[in-house]
DNA sequence: CTGAAAGCGCTTACAG
DNA sequence: CTGAAAGCGCTTACAG
């Protein structure tokens, strides 16, 4: 059981009322120095650490800040995207000197119990939310309330709120852009991701849109849901449905997507990228490690973690309206995936 | 800004004083059930939701549990165990109604602030801690404290600790005695994590202890850090100083280490597994997604995790002493890397 | 200038 | 049985 230390027994073993130890502890000018030195002292004797509760309480300001997973499926919240996410809010919120509170619904059918609690219980001064589905209510309602609430990713419908993402169009454009240009690939495919998220919409008309652009009126889709069992699934299907005329080139909505398809691929014997050029979107660990490495987008997510929970803090402390949005820039990183060079160096130790 | 309700509103709009109204919300007995459902549509029609301050402060008790992060870098908390761990997490304090807080020390040298903050503030009732170095003073400090503690992992120097782990020697036992026996594997290697872990100490144990009960006394081993630059410098290191007699089974202390040193042993025209064979430890993802798939011990991160947080609650609540060790089975998994065949059906869908 | 009350929101132990 | 005070730990606004 831990004796908590309480500011009364600092103030109780130098002689003063807690109201002046709580003072000598800020620094504050009306305590002598003297008297600030002894307290502070004895606080670090004792073992003196604020109490998060009665701080919290008095000064209606919880020092933290909520990373919300809307959906708690292992499939999602498995995701290294998360640990990346996070890790860009720990580096933010330790700065700050907050806590980082991680909520997630239990089960699907909880719906919007992790925001609501999270929020209005005051545990976290605001809120990261992140992958939320297009028409999901609860980030309506989390927005419109005015509690201080970053979203990660693309919202062009919830024009009045901060969020922090990067152009999903023009990325996947220039995905397809190399495919056509370098590779000469011109029977291209496309595997969605979930096209109830933005993300899913907006890699799907980038890629609909470069195919046009080059003149590729054939272009052909087929919906996934960013599993990779999803994107292997894509894959048998279409060898099973289409024998002649097979695609040159297949541009996944993310990299786990193309593991499962490159892995259904070898299993029918189609040579990558001899045969069918593909590439992926993320880069978060997996494209990598395959054989061949995959040609994908380099999502930073790390840093969308952290430049979204330095916005929440200027929302929290009113230095900055509750609009506008930024947008980070993302690299296209080649691999044998797509018929460049596997990349020979290996990063320095 | 958002207008906190209070309980007093709450009271206010039914006419009665707060205290009836907490109680009320609690089905306390002696409010009338009149007046219970009166506070309670009240408190729905105002979307009351208790302040969680308030009620810590109160109870003494913050509804919240820790996972302390001792190292930040991202090498180690962009691991998928963390990942897997903190799912598990989630999972036993939702059913808990408590929240989850992810502590990291924003660099190293900041050394244990992130343990002593977190705990002695109690912003948390309790904590888990994982991937402790054998000899991190502010663990043993912290379950010496007597503050509600759960170890993951082997901690035989903290007898008086609870901790949830599995038997790394015998798994690494069992990966040697598949290598050995089923594949006539003879000239083994082992690359170490780091030492300074248990973890590391227990399969490299584990390793040694069974060669040598296959009467195999020229068993060697390099040192490596966990990190896949380290495994591929481990196999570089190799083919540099031993152009023969070469090993024709490698044992990685993990899987990133053995992606670095497939990656190694491909450029160099070694083949995996007809040269050689390699095993792995973890399965958090990477090893099933490589080219062979790489033999391993699946570790039940997540398991582990809710396991841990269920233990770390009976120590809250009181209805456990503060002892024990639990020990979670682990499976093998063969993959190609070994020489078995690649598991050729895909995960149903 | 300094001492000590008030009050953040909550719930339980006490007084009536 | 029920009303309302007390107090968790903190810090600021107020009284002296």
């Amino acid at each position: 059981m831990p004796k908590s230390v309480t500011l009364k027994d600092v103030a109780a073993k130098v002689g003063v009322t807690s109201a002046a130890a709580s003072m000598a502890l800020a620094g504050h000018e009306r305590i002598s120095e003297r008297t600030r030195a002894a307290v502070k002292q004895a606080a670090a004797e004792l073992g003196y650490v604020p109490s998060s509760a009665g701080r919290a309480l008095r000064s209606q300001r919880a020092d933290a800040v909520a990373l919300i997973v809307p959906n708690s499926s292992t499939h999602v919240f498995g995701h290294l995207y998360f640990m990346h996410v996070l890790t860009g809010m720990s580096t933010a919120a330790n700065a700050h000197d907050a806590q980082v509170i991680v909520s997630t619904n239990a089960d699907t059918s909880s719906g919007g119990v992790a925001y609501e609690r999270v929020m209005r219980s005051r545990t976290a001064d605001g809120a990261i939310v992140t992958s939320a589905a297009i028409d999901d209510d609860h980030v309506q309602g989390l927005v419109a309330s005015g509690l201080p609430v970053v979203l990660i990713g693309n919202y062009p419908h919830l024009a009045d709120a901060v969020s922090v993402g990067i152009d999903d169009v023009t990325a996947t454009v220039r995905l397809v852009d190399h495919l056509v240009t370098e590779h000469a690939r011109r029977r291209l495919l496309h595997v969605t991701g979930t096209l109830d998220h933005q993300t899913g919409i907006d890699r799907r008309d980038g890629f609909l849109r470069a195919a046009a652009a080059h003149g590729i009126d054939d272009a052909s889709v087929i919906e996934g849901d960013l599993s990779e069992d999803s994107g292997a699934a894509a894959i048998e299907q279409l060898l099973r449905e289409r024998t002649d005329d097979r695609p040159d080139a297949i541009v996944f909505a993310n990299d786990d997507m193309a593991v499962g398809g490159l892995r259904v691929l070898r299993r029918a014997g189609i040579r990558v990228p001899e045969d069918v050029s593909v590439v992926g979107f993320d880069d978060f660990g997996l494209a990598r490690v395959t054989t061949p490495g995959i040609t994908t987008v380099r999502v930073p997510a790390e840093e969308m973690g952290r430049i979204a929970t330095e916005r929440l803090f200027e929302l929290v402390d009113g230095r900055r309206t509750g609009d506008g949005h930024t947008e980070l820039p993302v690299d296209v990183v080649l691999r044998g995936s797509c018929g460049c060079d596997d990349d020979p160096s290996h990063p320095a130790p």
